[in-house]
DNA sequence: CATTAATGGTTTGGGAGCCTACGATATGCC
DNA sequence: GGCATATCGTAGGCTCCCAAACCATTAATG
């Protein structure tokens, strides 16, 4: 009997206003279930770190791929952050209001945009960079340096494998 | 010169409509954005094998925990699938109209919900159990037996950790 | 060439989630 | 008992995201 709801009185003197013990049920060997867990609270520490100040990490994905891949367009973009190109807009609006971002339509193909870094982009991912390094280095020591190596690779290979399960239906 | 967003007329002929290879930058070791990617890749799976018509990911986690939790109140709930109590409230409200799930006052704290499957409930939690299964023994065969449980150790530690530096501040 | 299909980008609409504020109740401390 | 504080649940506002519809342009096919 757990009884999550209806607090004993007896206990509370003992402990005063401690957490119950909740099971999670089947839920507890979900991969998928753990997945979101550690994906939110990663997020939130991302976010908490660079100050709400700055960017989310939309915006430093962006910047990173676009310095990587100099006049990439946005559905290319899209597709190695993982973000349907509709969700990248609005970010992109931004990133170029803020001087971040330069955008030129490209000679070949006047449908699609080139997206590059400006200096000021490049010194602002530079900063982020510093954020997102100290965030990453907190993360390895709690998986331990070993590990990272294998975390990354089954990531990989989950997301890899399932968008080749969807392409196959 | 990887010219993503500039094709060159020459290797179309060669390999038309090819996917041009981006590179991610920096994210390439970040495990946040390979968590966001993974978490993206299982959920849209899961919720493609339960189907549109039945509910999602989110609905089959409060089944779970309340299955495993007689009179849980929504702020445990909430505390235990890691999503705001606010987001627990029209969740809940659907799943007492479908007649899933059965809410009565606490008689210990008139502001608290008692939630409990209804028989009917149980049944609908089995039958998206088959799903979540299926779905779990696929990321079981991506993974490999033999990591499952070194992974979900590792998501878990993401979170206690990560919880813990938040509570901290 | 002309017509059809595919692609890049934006807009719009809806869902899901968080945060804040609020009313109602409970608890703690005089 | 009485007041301050904490807690449970809900409502409103906001952001982020995706999917579908759309326009302009490009590629493929006859």
């Amino acid at each position: 009997m757990t009884s999550t709801g209806e607090p004993k009185a007896h206990n509370r003197a003992q402990n005063p206003r401690r957490r119950p013990q909740v099971s999670l049920g089947l839920l507890r060997n979900f991969i998928g279930f753990h997945l979101r867990r550690a994906q939110d609270a990663s997020f939130e520490s991302f976010a908490h770190r660079v100050g709400a100040a700055d960017f989310g990490p939309g915006h430093f994905a962006a910047l990173s791929v676009i310095r990587a891949n100099p006049d990439i367009n946005q559905v290319n973009l899209s597709r190695a952050t993982g973000r349907d190109k509709s969700t990248l807009t609005p970010v992109i609006r931004n990133l170029v209001k803020h001087g971040f971002v330069q955008r030129h339509r490209s000679r070949t193909d006047s449908r699609a945009y080139c997206l590059n870094l400006t200096p000021k982009g490049e010194h602002h991912l530079q900063k982020l960079a510093l954020h997102a390094e100290a965030h990453d280095r907190r993360l390895d020591q709690i998986v331990g340096e070993i590990h990272k190596g294998l975390l990354i690779h089954l990531l990989e290979r989950i997301v890899t494998e399932l968008e080749h399960d969807r392409r196959r239906r």
